[in-house]
DNA sequence: ACGGTTTATGCAACTAGTTGCAGAACCAGG
DNA sequence: CCTGGTTCTGCAACTAGTTGCATAAACCGT
C-alpha cells in the first residue's frame, strides 16, 4: 500500500502528469521507491477515483494529451495518516546474499560462477555512490538547513551510506574469494 | 524467481519437509529470504512436477503425514546455472525513506507523526543486530575457516553490517529531529 | 474411546508489481 | 498536406507474494 502514498507526496511536491510522474520516479523518488508507468497511471486513475487527487481543470482530457493533477484536501489527509501510522520493517530480499549461500551449498563449481557478478555488483555500487555523492555537494551546500532540506539530506544521507556498505562488503567479499584455496574456485 | 532457487539450497543443505523448510526460513535463510508456508508447498510441488526435486521414498505420503523432499542431479544443476547467472540488483524499496519524504512534503503534521516509530524501528534493529552478533560469536568461533564457513560468515556480516547501518542511521535521525524547531514537531 | 490441541499439508482468492502491446495526439522533413 | 517517429496514456495478461481458510492425521489427557 505504499504506491499510492508515494504517488501523493510526489504530487504534493509538485502538481504533475503521469510521464512527468514516471520521470521523476526514475530519479529521486525513484531512488527508494520504482515504479513504471503502467503503475503511475493506474494508481492515478484510482487515486482520482477516491477523490485523493483531481485532473488539473487548465486543460480537456483527451487522448495523447498531457493530464495534470493536484493533490486535494483529502488526499493530504490520507498521506499525513499513512505517515504517521506505524509500520513493521519489511524482511530483505537479496538474492545475492542467497546465491552466495547457494554457492557454498553447491561446492567448487558453485563459488566459480559467482565472481565476476560481484565485481560487476562493485562497480554498479560505486557508481550510484558517487552520483549521490555529487548530488549532495549539488543540492545541500552547507547553509542549506531548513527543517524541509534536514529531512531530504538526511534521505540522502541514508542512501550514501547503504551504497557505502554495499563497496565495503564487495570489496570484503572478493578479498574473501582471493583467499580461498584453488579448488573452490 | 528466486523462491525456488532458495528452496534448492536449503534441500541440498539438509532434505527436509514442507513445514520442516517453512521452520528454516523463519530464521537462517529467512533473513534475507523470507517466505509462508504457502508459498514454500506450492514452489515445491512445481520442483517436483519439474523433475528438480522428489519425495524421499521411506514414507508412504498421505495426508498430515511428513512428506520429505531432497534434490535431484538436475536441480542441482539448474542451481548452479542460477547462481552464476549475472543479476542487476533491484531497486530498493523501503517504506520508512518514503515515510519520511512525505513527512518533509506535508510540513509540521507530518514531521510529528513519524518521529515515534523511528524510535521503535531502532530498537527493532538493535534486536536483530544483537540476535546477529550472537550468532556469530556462536556459529563463527576463530578456527572456523573451511570455505564454506567463510562464505556462510561473510553473509552473515552483510547482516550485521547492515543492521549496523539502521542503528547509527536511525539514531543519526532521531538526534536531526531533536535539532528541528518546535513548530515543526 | 473420546474430544481438544498441535502438526502438517494444501486450495482459493486477493494484492502488488511486471511485461507486452497498442492507440491517439504532436511534431518534423519532404 | 502526409508520413513516420516521438510523446503520452492506457489496457490486458502474467508473475510473485499474502491472507484466510480447510482438512486430516497425530498426540495427549481423561
Amino acid at each position: 500500500m505504499s504506491l499510492p502514498h508515494a504517488i501523493l507526496t510526489a504530487l504534493l511536491e509538485k502538481p504533475s502528469s503521469g510521464l512527468e510522474l514516471t520521470r521523476r520516479f526514475d530519479k529521486s523518488i525513484g531512488y527508494f521507491w520504482s515504479a513504471t508507468h503502467q503503475q503511475i497511471y493506474r494508481e492515478l486513475g484510482k487515486l482520482e477515483a477516491e477523490g485523493h487527487i483531481r485532473a488539473l481543470p487548465s486543460q480537456q482530457p483527451a487522448r495523447g494529451q498531457k493530464k495534470s493533477y493536484e493533490v486535494l484536501p483529502a488526499g493530504r489527509a490520507e498521506l499525513a495518516r499513512w505517515t504517521a501510522a506505524s509500520q513493521d520493517p519489511k524482511p530483505y530480499r537479496e538474492t545475492l546474499f542467497l546465491r552466495l549461500r547457494a554457492a557454498a551449498a553447491i561446492g567448487t563449481e558453485g563459488v566459480a560462477g559467482i565472481e565476476a557478478d560481484l565485481r560487476r555488483h562493485l562497480e554498479l555500487h560505486r557508481r550510484q555512490l558517487s552520483e549521490y555523492e555529487e548530488i549532495e555537494q549539488r543540492d545541500f551546500p552547507p547553509g542549506k538547513d531548513s527543517p524541509q532540506d534536514r529531512l531530504q539530506h538526511l534521505i540522502l544521507r541514508a542512501g550514501i551510506d547503504l551504497e557505502t556498505f554495499w563497496t565495503r562488503w564487495l570489496t570484503h567479499a572478493l578479498e574473501e574469494f582471493a583467499e580461498l584455496p584453488d579448488q573452490s574456485r
